[in-house]
DNA sequence: TTTT
DNA sequence: TTTT
């Protein structure tokens, strides 16, 4: 059935790699979305999201998002149910990512470079997901889910 | 920023009307969507997402939805967070409809058909949504979020 | 980048199929998509959108497919360039599906059949996509374009 | 009928405002969208979709956006039927814009740089839809079409 | 016709 | 050119 979900936020945290038992990558993170309303308190509140990506995608992510970094996200949302450790039955919300778009170039819109440059000139560019031109690229996952 | 939800899935039960202190109609809905592929088990799971509508559009659907009826939703994630009565921190994930489209005339699946017919039944042929031809159509909330 | 297009409409005839010189297969048909509000003469106007699957979902869409039909397609939107047999430079708008829903059992809401049933218990069940229970599946187009 | 797009690109040329006969502001822009695959010959192509605003968002867009800027749009895609001055039936396709995203502060990607600096230059601080901290704020058309 |  |  129809599922999509896409997002455009910040990583409310740097993002978290971990492996499968099987070995396969899975990374996850939080993305701050800023809601488009303000609350009646005049404050414009943000959703926190829990975005999953899997294989080679999560290697990406895990190598060139950081806390701050713009992203887009395309996805499908998915409820998963598991029971925590004082055996209560959780629930939660995850977009599980077909395609991360990176919307900042590494080093972030003010990055952490010097002499006022903010895309962070100091970044390894053999690393780098972004061309030379500092052009977002997409990654995606093609790959079933196990 | 954009935060984007588009379902397609089944009523798991009937939907809940309510009212704010302020007299705002809410209904609230479980939607199961069915994923694309089945797990380890060679099952074909489903995720029970929570369908928020406000208002006209709120009305609209508890009056006209049922369980089992197949809708499609357009919305926005929302995370909302609260304490229960144990006072421990929740969140729930739900979708804040802008747009639900019914796609199965009142009566569902099997028509007319007289027993075991899980939908119709009592409903008013006057208030239906649904033209005489069965055709489907949008209802949409374009009201402000309060 | 993001691109991404989720609609839910009726075919607005029976679906194509052709084959590449490479004998790859491409089902194409235009999907009728009512729009929320009526225009200035107070007709509800529907935008006619081009649907183009490719190989094994194309096979599936010429196979089950036809005019009038409810589905849902999720896909991205091309703009595809060429050359009319005058010499001029033509542009069409086509959303290539990723998937396509159907939202209607074979045989239509209304059908053939006879006796009231409005599921068409004449269809071929081996040829159908749609399970005995008569739920809406998915099918799906996760190969490359080439 | 559920009708979604959402486009993450960049403007091909910068927006065009113009106003109906009734005095409502329309801009136009186009929104180059790098596709995921590269073609036979290697090359990453672009679609080039036409973009559609209304009144308030009509304005901030024609007021901040330039050929080059990154931004999201969300709205639904629309076949726009008419002759042209020769008599002849032209169909565009175009996405009719409830919400765009300016995902790059005015000044873009370089920031304060001086010299080759490809945005900015000429724009006014005061009426700059970004705030001090260069966050992407969300513009959005609520206004019925006509 | 086009963006980076 | 069109669906219900």
């Amino acid at each position: 059935m129809i599922n999509r979900v896409i997002l455009v936020g910040r990583l409310a945290q740097d993002p978290e790699l971990r492996y499968t038992p099987n070995g396969v990558a899975v990374t996850t993170f939080t993305l701050a979305v800023n809601r488009r309303f303000t609350n009646q308190q005049g404050e414009r509140e943000a959703d926190f999201i829990n975005i999953v990506t899997w294989r080679q995608l999560a290697e990406t992510c895990a190598n060139y998002l950081k806390k701050g970094r713009l992203v887009g996200v395309d996805g499908r949302l998915q409820i998963r149910s598991f029971e925590n450790s004082e055996g209560r039955r959780i629930k939660v919300a995850e977009v599980v990512a077909d395609t991360v778009q990176f919307l900042e170039p590494a080093g972030g819109r003010s990055g952490s470079a010097v002499e006022g440059d903010p895309f962070g000139k100091s970044r390894n560019e053999m690393d780098d997901p972004f061309a030379d031109d500092g052009k977002p690229i997409d990654i995606s996952d093609d790959d079933l889910p196990f």
